[in-house]
DNA sequence: CCCTGATTCGC
DNA sequence: GCGAATCAGG
């Protein structure tokens, strides 16, 4: 395939729309998303500033921050000054990964309105103190929720479980999840707190 | 380990 | 000019 007019039309008016590289590339055909990345630079348009910065429904990177891009012209202004040190620090402490344990599928139903034992029900925040913004968050999502069933899950749905188990009424968010976690944003962000103040934890 | 764009460099 | 490989970031 080659860059015929139509085909960098196509991609000029798909780029100033704000679509990713890879979908563009997706759209195009017989190219990859590099191709089209390349030749958004060659074309001197990766500025997106083409014309219309819509925010495409499905825009998941929002990029509206400005670019200052510090041309190398008056860079000797300080001879002295350190030119590297770019690694601040790491998050200064990774928080707990502790994944509420992963629920077995062989959940016994019993009666409804009997709740299994053993069975930790869907980590309820009732006790538990979690920011009230995140469980807004997550009220919010589940309306948008996949509602797969267990078989449905795969690594990149969030297995986040809502429901009662014994119930009909009982799916799993099914989100796309966050990268390397279980679940998705939302319920990634009241699965893994940093553990409550427990005081102490003799043993 | 899914994605994003940016850059390099042999072709 | 082209784009795979690679880099740097979310």
């Amino acid at each position: 395939m080659s860059w015929t007019d139509e085909r960098v039309e196509l991609l000029k008016k798909m780029w100033s729309e704000g679509q990713s590289a890879s979908q563009i590339a997706k759209e195009l055909g017989g190219v990859t998303r590099n191709a089209v990345i390349g030749k958004v630079h060659r074309l001197g348009l990766s500025n997106r500033s083409g014309a219309a910065p819509a925010p495409a429904a499905a825009k998941p990177e929002p990029k509206p921050a400005p670019k200052p891009e510090v041309k190398p012209a008056a860079a000797e202004a300080k001879p002295a000054a350190k030119p590297a040190a770019a690694k601040p620090a790491p998050k200064p402490a990774e928080t707990a990964e502790e994944a509420p344990a992963e629920r077995p599928s062989n959940v016994t139903p019993i009666r409804k309105a009997i709740i299994p034992a053993g069975q930790p029900l869907p980590p309820q925040p009732s006790a538990n103190e979690i920011s009230p913004e995140a469980l807004a968050k997550v009220n919010e999502i589940e309306k948008k929720a996949k509602k797969l069933t267990l078989l449905e899950l795969t690594e990149r749905t969030c297995k986040w479980p809502v429901g009662d188990p014994a119930t009909e009424d009982f799916w799993f968010c099914g989100l796309p999840v966050q990268q390397g976690k279980p679940y998705c944003e939302a319920h990634v962000g009241v699965a893994f707190q940093p553990m409550s103040n427990r005081r102490d934890r003799r043993r």
